[in-house]
Order: C-alpha cells, then sequence, then structure tokens
RNA sequence: GGGCGUUUAGCUCAGCGGGAGAGCGCUGCCUUCACACGGCAGAGGUCACUGGUUCAAAUCCAGUAACGCCCACCA
C-alpha cells in the first residue's frame, strides 16, 4: 500500500466498504490465489459446491463458502500449496426455465426458435448473466484460484461426462428401458426419484364399484387418484384374503370406459388396506407397473406429455388431469358406482425446480445401475478412505446407499449434455461414442443423436476430477486429486456427494475426498426456512454493505456448531459489526501509542510484568483453543475463544493495565507495554484472518515489521508464548478484587471520578500478590491509593465492604448508605450459604468421599475452606454495620 | 410407516458426568485522552416432563410430550 495511505489517521469508526475491494484487489493481483503444482508444499485441495449459474448468493452460500474459505486461509497460513476449484453448474431445468420465460416475455418460445437457436441463447444468457455469483463470492472473501474457473458444460467437462457415460455404458452399467418414471408435466422431463419432493396433503379414498361382466354384483376399489381408472387393465386381490377366494379369473367391466379386465391375484396387495382389491393401472403406477409385468397385462397412457387426458381416455380426452378427475367422480356418482368417499392423508409428489404435482409415467429413459457403484461406495467409508463431520451422517449415507434404485438420468429437455447416443435409422444400431461417428458400423450415415440431455447431476457427480483436467492425466489430477475436505449443506448429500464418492471411484480409482464437513442449514431467526415468498430472507450482499464482509463471516462461522442448523438474526451480525470494531480501535490504541518503537530487538524478560506475562499466557491458551476448534470444524468453539480473549482479555483488561505505561511510564516500561501489546494484537489478528480476512490484512499491514500480506503470515502456534500459571492465579485474585471494589462503588453511587483511599486486609499470601501490584488495583478500580494493614483502619473510613479474597475499607463518606451495602452484603450472603450447604452435603456423603477421585474431593474441600472464610468475613461485616459503631 | 434432530435466562444459542454460561435485550451509573458500534455495575434460570444408572446428572440410559427435518411404491 501507498505510504501516504498507511500513515493517515484511523477514523474511530472502521469503515469496512473502502478497505474490502482494495484488499481483495491486491491478494487477486499477486496471486495468492494460485495453486502451483510444481511447489514442494504440503498439498490442500477442495473444489467449490459449483453454484448454479442463474444463482444469485444467499445465506447459505455465504455459510458454506465462508466456511470454505476459513479453512483455506488456515491452510495457506499452515503453509500448504492450497487449492480451491471454482465454478459453476449448467443448472439443467433451472437456466432452462430463465431463459425459456425470457422467450414468453417475447412472446415466442422455444419450439418456435428450434433446439439449436434456444441452446444458442442459453449460452449467450449464460456469457451476459451467468455466473454473477462469482463476483459476489469474491465479495465474501473467497480465495478460490479463479484462473481456474470451471463450467459443468465447458469443453473439457463435457468430454469427462461422455467418457465416464461410455465407460459405465460398455461396462454394462447405463441401460434404455420402458419404465415408471417421475414426469413433470410442467417442465415436460423425467425427474430422478430425488428430485421429487414428497408432500403430505390432505386428499381422498374413493370407493369404486367395478361391475362384473355377468352381472353379478360388483367389486370394490379403493384408489387416491380416480382418474387413472381410464387406463386399469385389471382388478387385483390378495390370493389370501377369505372376502375374495373365487374372484380371480372373474371378468369386470371398467366402467366409464367400459373395458371388459380381469380380476387377478396378486400378494402385493395389502388386504388391510381400503377395500382389499386394488385397481391396476399399469401405465401411471409404479407398483401397478409391477403387478402388470408378473400378469402380462396390457400398459394403456391415458395422459399426454403436459399432463392432459389423451385420446385413450375417451370422453374425456383433452381434459387437465385435475379435470379429469372431478369429471370421473361426478360421472360414477351419477351411474351410483362411487360407493363411498372418505378423508385421506397421503404423500404427494412435487417437483424440486418447479413444484408442480409430478406424475407417475410410463416412458423411455436412460438408467444408470446403481448398486454396483454404491458398494465400493460403501467400503470407502467403512474403511475410512473418507470420513464425515458431524458423524452421524456416515449412518445417513450407508442407509441410503444400501437401499438405492438405479437412476433416471435422461431429461427431455435441450440445456445440457446431450446424451452420446447415437441410433442408425438403416440397421437400428445404438452407437455410444465420446465423439459423434460419422458413420454406423453397417456403414450407413442415417445417425440420429439421441435427443434427451443428462441430469445436470450427472456432470456435478465428476467435478472433483473433470475440474482437474480429467480424463488427461494432468499434472493438477495428480497433485491434488483426492481433495482434502468437501464441504456442503445437508440437502445435497444424496443429489451429490453419493454420486461423487459412486464416479469418482469407479473413474479415478480413489475416493474425491478424505473428508466431508456438512454444514447446518441457515434459516431465519425464527427457525424457518428463509424463502422469497415469506419474505424473510436476508440478503448477504446486503448484509455486507451495512456491516461489512467480516461481520457476516464472523456471525456464521461462530455460530456454525456440527449438526445444527443455524438461525440467523440481523442483531447478531450488528454484535459482531461491533467487536470488529472493537479490534479496530484497539489496533488504534496499540499503534497510536508506538511512536519510537522498533520492532527487531528482544525486550529483557525481567522489564516484563505480571499483565504482559498473563496476557501472553492467555494468548497461547486461546491459540491452542482456536486451532482445535477448526481442526474439528467447529468454527463456533474457535470463534467464541476468539472473541472472549479479545474483547474480554486483552481489551478490557490487558490494555487497560498497559495504559498507564504506554502513556506515562518510563523509557522501559513504555517499550515493554509496547512489545508485548504489539505482539498479542500482531498475533491476534493473524488468529483471526480467517474469520475476518479484510480488517485483519487492513490492521495488521500499519503494525510494525509487517511482511507483505497477512495472508503469507505464519498460522500462530501455541508454543510461540509461553504458559504461566502464576501469572494466572494472580491476575485471577486482581480481578476478583477489581470486581468487588468496582461493585461496591457502583452500589453505592460513588461517582466515577471520584478518586478515594483504601485499607486493604487480607490474608498474607493475597496481601504480597496485591501489595506488589497495588497500581493495577488501583487504577482498574480508581482510587487514589491502597493501604495495607492487618486490621480495619480507625474511625476514618466510611464504608467497609468484602471483596472477594479481601476486606476493603474505603475512605469514602458522602452518600455513603450502610442499609444499602447490608443489602449487598446479604444478597451475596445467600449465594455463598446456598453453595456451601451444598458443598457440606457433599462431602458429608460417605460415597462421595470414598468413592470420588481424591483431586475432585481435595478440591471440594478447599471450596468449602473458602466459602467459610468468606461467610464469616460477610458476617462479620453485616454485624459490624447493623451494631451500634457501625451505622 | 421408518429414522434423525431440537427442547438451558425475555430472545437466539453454547456447554454434554464433578462450582449454571455467552451475545442481544433489560435496569442503574458514566459523553474518563482506543472505541457510546463504548466502559462499569446489576437483575434474570426447579437446564421440557417422568423414571433409571452413578458417590455425583443440564450432561449418560429408557420412556413421554411439543416442535422441526429427512426417508418411504399401501392403492
Amino acid at each position: 500500500m501507498p505510504e501516504d495511505e498507511s500513515r493517515e489517521e484511523l477514523s474511530t469508526v472502521y469503515d469496512p466498504s473502502e478497505v474490502e475491494a482494495r484488499w481483495y484487489a491486491f491478494w487477486e493481483g499477486r496471486g495468492y490465489f494460485h495453486a502451483d503444482p510444481e511447489s514442494d508444499k504440503p498439498r490442500f485441495s477442495q473444489v467449490i459446491p459449483p453454484p448454479n449459474v442463474t444463482g444469485v448468493l444467499h445465506m447459505g452460500h455465504a455459510l458454506n463458502n465462508g466456511l470454505q474459505d476459513v479453512i483455506a486461509r488456515r491452510r495457506l497460513m499452515q503453509g500448504y500449496e492450497v487449492l480451491w476449484m471454482p465454478g459453476t453448474d449448467h443448472a439443467g431445468i433451472a437456466t432452462q426455465n430463465v431463459v425459456e420465460r425470457q422467450l414468453e416475455a417475447e412472446g415466442t418460445d422455444r419450439h418456435e426458435l428450434g433446439r439449436e437457436k434456444f441452446v444458442e441463447r442459453v449460452w449467450q444468457w449464460k456469457e451476459e448473466k451467468g455466473g454473477a455469483i462469482i463476483s459476489q463470492l469474491k465479495r465474501l472473501g473467497c480465495i478460490c484460484d479463479w484462473e481456474r474457473t470451471r463450467f459443468t458444460m465447458d469443453e473439457g467437462c463435457s468430454l469427462a461426462v461422455r467418457t465416464v457415460f461410455k465407460e459405465l455404458y460398455d461396462a454394462g452399467l447405463i441401460y434404455r428401458g420402458k419404465y415408471i418414471i417421475n414426469w413433470c408435466t410442467r417442465c415436460h422431463t423425467a425427474l430422478s426419484d430425488i428430485e421429487v419432493e414428497h408432500e403430505d396433503k390432505a386428499g381422498h379414498l374413493w370407493h369404486i364399484r367395478y361391475p362384473y361382466a355377468d352381472g353379478s354384483g360388483f367389486i370394490v376399489v379403493a384408489t387416491t387418484r380416480p382418474e387413472t381408472m381410464l387406463g386399469d387393465t385389471a382388478v387385483a386381490v390378495n390370493p389370501s384374503d377369505s372376502r375374495f377366494t373365487d374372484v380371480a379369473g372373474r371378468t369386470v367391466i371398467l366402467p366409464l370406459v367400459e373395458r371388459r379386465i380381469p380380476v387377478i391375484n396378486d400378494r402385493f396387495v395389502d388386504p388391510g388396506f381400503g377395500t382389499g382389491a386394488v385397481k391396476v393401472t399399469p401405465a401411471h403406477d409404479p407398483n401397478d407397473f409391477e403387478i402388470g409385468r408378473r400378469h402380462s397385462l396390457e400398459q394403456v397412457n391415458i395422459l399426454n406429455p403436459e399432463g392432459t387426458i389423451n385420446e385413450n381416455g375417451g370422453a374425456y380426452a383433452g381434459m387437465d388431469r385435475y379435470e379429469a378427475r372431478d369429471a370421473v367422480v361426478a360421472d360414477l356418482e351419477a351411474r351410483g358406482l362411487l360407493e363411498k368417499i372418505e378423508d385421506h392423508q397421503h404423500a404427494v409428489g412435487h417437483c424440486y425446480r418447479c413444484g408442480t404435482e409430478v406424475e407417475p409415467y410410463l416412458s423411455t429413459q436412460w438408467f444408470v445401475k446403481m448398486e454396483p457403484l454404491a458398494r465400493p461406495a460403501i467400503e470407502a467409508v467403512r474403511d475410512g478412505r473418507t470420513t464425515f463431520t458431524p458423524e452421524r451422517w456416515t449412518r445417513i449415507y450407508y442407509e441410503w446407499m444400501e437401499n438405492i434404485r438405479d437412476w433416471c438420468i435422461s431429461r427431455q429437455l435441450w440445456w445440457g449434455h446431450q446424451i452420446p447416443v447415437w441410433y442408425c435409422d438403416d440397421c437400428g444400431e445404438q452407437v455410444v461414442e465420446i465423439e459423434a461417428p460419422k458413420a454406423c458400423p453397417c456403414g450407413s450415415a442415417n445417425l440420429r443423436q439421441d435427443p434427451d440431455v443428462l441430469d445436470t447431476w450427472f456432470s456435478s457427480g465428476l467435478w472433483p476430477f473433470s475440474t482437474m483436467g480429467w480424463p488427461e492425466r494432468t499434472r493438477t489430477l495428480a497433485e491434488f486429486y483426492p481433495t482434502s475436505v468437501l464441504t456442503t449443506a445437508h440437502d445435497i448429500i444424496f443429489f451429490w456427494v453419493a454420486r461423487m464418492m459412486m464416479l469418482g471411484l469407479r473413474a479415478m480409482g480413489d475416493v474425491p475426498f478424505r473428508e466431508v464437513f456438512v454444514t447446518a442449514l441457515v434459516r431465519d431467526y425464527e427457525g424457518k426456512k428463509m424463502s422469497k415468498s415469506s419474505g424473510n430472507v436476508i440478503d448477504p450482499i446486503d448484509v455486507i454493505e451495512v456491516y461489512g464482509t467480516d461481520a457476516l463471516r464472523f456471525t456464521l462461522a461462530s455460530i456454525a456448531v456440527p449438526g445444527r442448523d443455524i438461525n440467523l438474526s440481523e442483531e447478531r451480525i450488528a454484535g459482531n459489526r461491533n467487536f470488529v470494531n472493537k479490534i479496530w480501535n484497539a489496533a488504534r490504541l496499540v499503534t497510536m501509542n508506538l511512536e519510537g518503537f522498533e520492532p527487531g530487538a528482544d525486550v529483557p524478560g525481567d522489564s516484563l510484568e505480571l499483565a504482559d506475562r498473563w496476557i501472553m499466557s492467555r494468548l497461547s491458551d486461546v491459540i491452542e483453543r482456536a486451532d482445535a476448534g477448526m481442526e474439528v470444524f467447529n468454527f463456533s468453539m474457535a470463534g467464541k475463544a476468539l472473541y472472549r480473549f479479545f474483547w474480554g482479555d486483552f481489551c478490557d483488561w490487558y490494555l487497560e493495565l498497559a495504559k498507564p505505561r504506554l502513556y506515562r511510564g518510563g523509557p522501559e516500561e513504555r517499550r515493554a507495554a509496547q512489545w508485548v501489546s504489539w505482539r498479542v494484537l500482531e498475533c491476534a489478528l493473524r488468529l483471526l484472518h480467517p474469520y475476518m480476512p479484510f480488517v485483519t490484512e487492513e490492521l495488521w499491514q500499519r503494525l510494525p515489521g509487517a511482511g507483505e500480506s497477512i495472508m503469507l503470515a505464519s498460522w500462530p502456534s501455541a508454543g510461540d508464548f509461553a504458559r504461566d500459571p502464576g501469572a494466572a492465579m494472580e491476575m485471577e485474585l486482581i480481578q476478583e478484587v477489581t470486581v468487588g471494589m468496582r461493585s461496591a462503588r457502583s452500589e453505592h453511587g460513588i461517582p466515577p471520578g471520584a478518586k478515594i483511599d483504601a485499607v486493604l486486609v487480607c490474608a498474607p499470601g493475597a496481601r504480597e500478590v496485591l501489595e506488589r501490584q497495588s497500581s493495577y488495583v488501583e487504577s482498574l478500580s480508581g482510587l487514589a491509593g491502597i493501604a495495607f494493614s492487618d486490621k480495619p483502619p480507625g474511625e476514618g473510613y466510611g464504608m467497609r465492604v468484602v471483596v472477594e479474597g479481601a476486606e476493603a475499607y474505603l475512605s469514602y463518606e458522602s452518600g455513603v448508605d450502610a442499609a444499602g451495602e447490608i443489602d449487598r452484603l446479604a444478597r451475596r450472603l445467600a449465594k455463598v450459604e446456598v453453595e456451601l450447604e451444598r458443598c457440606v452435603a457433599k462431602l458429608a456423603s460417605a460415597g462421595f468421599v470414598s468413592k470420588a477421585p481424591p483431586e475432585v474431593v481435595e478440591k471440594e474441600r478447599e471450596k468449602e475452606r473458602e466459602l467459610r472464610e468468606k461467610r464469616g468475613k460477610l458476617n462479620a461485616q453485616i454485624a459490624a454495620l447493623e451494631g451500634p459503631g457501625g451505622a
């Protein structure tokens, strides 16, 4: 940064907007984000979960990518060669929908445009508008290796897709067939099973009479979708059902359609449900499809792709499916064939992209055989090659993998990877190739490529290696695959994580990632899902503009407890904006007092005071805690430790104790305080950097002796600072006495500015410490001076108070209220009494003394002694105040 | 139907076998030379309920309830 800039006086309020863009450009310009496969550092790699090109940054992204950035920045500082692979996903349906809506607004549609023009149009859209999210990720501070940015439909990823397809096809793991699939009548495409979201809905169970052909009454079936009866080709009963012993083999007349259909036996039928007799619609229900196959039933498709009844629906042809339902029910009722209608709760499937009710639909599609791919993917987790955090996702992964069903991968869309299969119009051969073949093996050039495209998740499933150059064996692949960590929200474990495992193991022969870190979902402050319709969306970019990126990142990271969803509120972000500001101002204090300071030379150990030794000891603790938290993805634990240390220990205590020396200390004292405050601040900034990249860089650069960038600085180690248990104990005493003094002052209304004297009476051990550090207590408690004595002072002193560890006598008369002090002491006494009672009871229990570990018992005894002493002092004080001489 | 998670201060949440914690909010005092996006002090809780294990349970086990989520082809 330019010289004059760093000399500039710091404002009392941190302004993130000015700082963030400047540093991001600096880092990116220096190439810090770029991973070098030739370096000799240890490797760390991760791939971004590619956001949809249509996407805009939401809180889920901010959390997910913010945490990945925390991980990446820490690894970078730890000396790893870090590769964070970025890119976007072509998001088949979502993107096609966006452009289709555009066309609609222009009064046209894709069919009018034609496939080639339409796809061109989508590409054009992608170039212009797609990937806005990339620049948003930069505002978040993400250190992705942008030079490597990929797109699931770029040339390399497309080649990987075709290569994997052919390999699986040649191995017999991809097949084509006519099955019941989930059909979205709005998107006009098949969906895989996991792309269907089930929702319980209040519906009805219609009981319908199907008359026997011989006129001898009827059999009653129950259904939740009466319109599908138009496609019925049988009625099934369970052979063990005594109510229906003789009906199999008979014929019924399908009402409205007047088709003769058989009654059959099938063990699938549950005698306990409905009427025990099931209408069988092989073309519109997966179970019925299976029954139909077992009994060679005809499959009558009654629906058009857009969800209207087709010509097989007779009089109902042309009606919308729901319209047809009403009409069918009305007609049945008119004919006296509707026996009854029951209320019935049942799950209805909806398209995960557009929310339309999905139809089970018979059509010819491509599938991947999953079981052979799932087995190694289960093995890899079982033998620990990949682990999940939190651990409980392991079981959920197993359960899904073990019950996996074949994956429908063909989509009737235009935007996506067109299936690399060509059909010969002459010999009917099906040719699968990586590059478009010129001719069929039969010599014919009349080849037509399959019009369908692949499920978007097919290409996302290859992401960890397709982005590194596969199928070419690149250096990047050799150096950075498998990746170290995959960070993702739990809603795409099945869509994405599971598929990457299966396909990675298949194509690369090794797992795609060593660890999976499953993040929480971000919800609003009431725990509701954020959604546009609820109006409870907090836009990360808005937050960044108001509070700054660092405040947002710190907030998200410090409430990210593994395994629990996050309820985000703006107040919380504001609170952490204040923390960022606190850091800013602490740094101001330190830097404003560094004149004449040379960072080079060490400070002699004997010029360090108690506070100096204490804060460095605390820093050593917090380094350990914060680092341990980050190591196990407990970013909340680490964040809290950092917050407490910086605000609580460093600002509230250490800097207050350093001020007298910084402002008016002798040269040596001043230098020691400068040195320690500088070192501790510098180290704390490095520790905080992964969470708050911008403010830490800005402040770090202003410190003497700073290097090129905090990003290149080393990660702190607990061993950099000495542990000092003695200093910790002494400081604890100082803090207790200080809090006691301040409490007494505050509750008696002694003005904060009133400099008063105090006499302390305390045990020899405490006295030694307090006497040695009396200046600490004086400055922290706003006292003019402290004297020490073995006995209470004479009549000149107005107030006697008890503080933890000592009795204090304050020389302040006016306004002192004996009743108030008695009340204050009585409240403390009550607390002590309760604690003591529990303590005594515990020690009186024979079981405790004999069975609890000795150190626990000893600790309890020590506690009892302390409590008794405290109680004694409090009682004596109260008595003194109540007595004739007291008040 | 199966599974999982949550239930701790007014709110949002940590803690997950040995002294009930944080942030925000609230009350009082303080515009003191880093910060009012601040300082100091304080109020506030039978840790959902019932039973069990243990010398000891917010913490482990079992069950109950409420809320939330995921999976599932009983029409």
